[in-house]
DNA sequence: TTTACACCTTCCAGTAGCTAGAATGTCAAG
DNA sequence: CTTGACATTCTAGCTACTGGAAGGTGTAAA
């Protein structure tokens, strides 16, 4: 098949599988007389196993890792499973930091609100509000 | 004051400085006979509001727009007053993104668990989970 | 005086993960 | 024979910095 029926049957775009392959994520493959990339069906589950691990946003990296891993055999389920963990982790963190930040944002625009709306010179405004903003230095 | 004291002042590591001075968002201070940059008390407010703006997840290029507007002498409050409420809405969905992908970590955690962790070739394992993963495609 | 040290300058390159576009080649259908 | 959809490679751009090299400047101590 040939690398557009790839990307239709993974869902990752064919510029992104070169990329892909550029960086080493996918193994060269093998090309027809013309040129052109010629994939197998067994390339099908590596692909979705980084569009799937990208999608659950582990880098690229990280992706390479575990691929590397499995070409060496070794089974990158326990490390995986650690990953996955990590990565819970790492976005329970993302989402309270966010959640601060949003605090923020209102806390700002319901204090803007009560201010004149035309001040430019003056300190009566949101902008001062905001370049004074030392509460979202703790972010 | 030199670059060192201005970025003490606000935070702003010099290399920092010198990056947004390059693309326009700070304006070319004086310099001193030896070449330094030679800041003064009034630039103090105005990279504060681009710090102030960053940590609250403004890109640069709006920022841009707010000071823009700022040195045409025509109030922004107005407009930033939208921009809050619209990065804070960004932001919600960010988080609820986020949430989304945090409960299908966990299910795939809770799911790898209970398969053996050194099976590479087969099925049962929860590397075939990730790149299976179609659950997350919805995100 | 020289030398150490902290500061300053510019410029180039790299980060992550693609994506856009240019210039060109290939193949099947009408 | 030309149109259109595919394919190829290459370069460059995106965001918001950050690191490092190579070199100039200012001050103080040995």
């Amino acid at each position: 098949m040939q690398i557009r029926e790839f990307s239709k049957l993974t869902g990752v775009p064919p510029k992104t599988i070169r990329y892909y392959e550029s960086i080493g994520l996918l193994p060269p493959p093998v090309r027809k007389a013309n040129g052109y990339r010629e994939y197998r069906e067994l390339d099908i589950e590596r692909l979705k196993l980084v569009a799937g691990a990208r999608r659950l946003d582990f880098s690229l990296a990280e992706i390479g890792e575990i691929l590397d891993l499995r070409d060496r055999r070794e089974a990158p389920c326990q490390i995986l499973l650690d990953l996955l963990e990590n990565k819970s982790n790492e976005i329970k963190q993302r989402i309270t930091e966010l959640q601060r930040l949003d605090a923020e944002l209102k806390q700002l625009f319901t204090l803007g609100l009560t201010f004149p709306t035309d001040d430019v010179e003056g300190k009566n405004c949101v902008c001062h509000l905001v370049s004074e903003n030392t509460l979202a230095g703790t972010v």
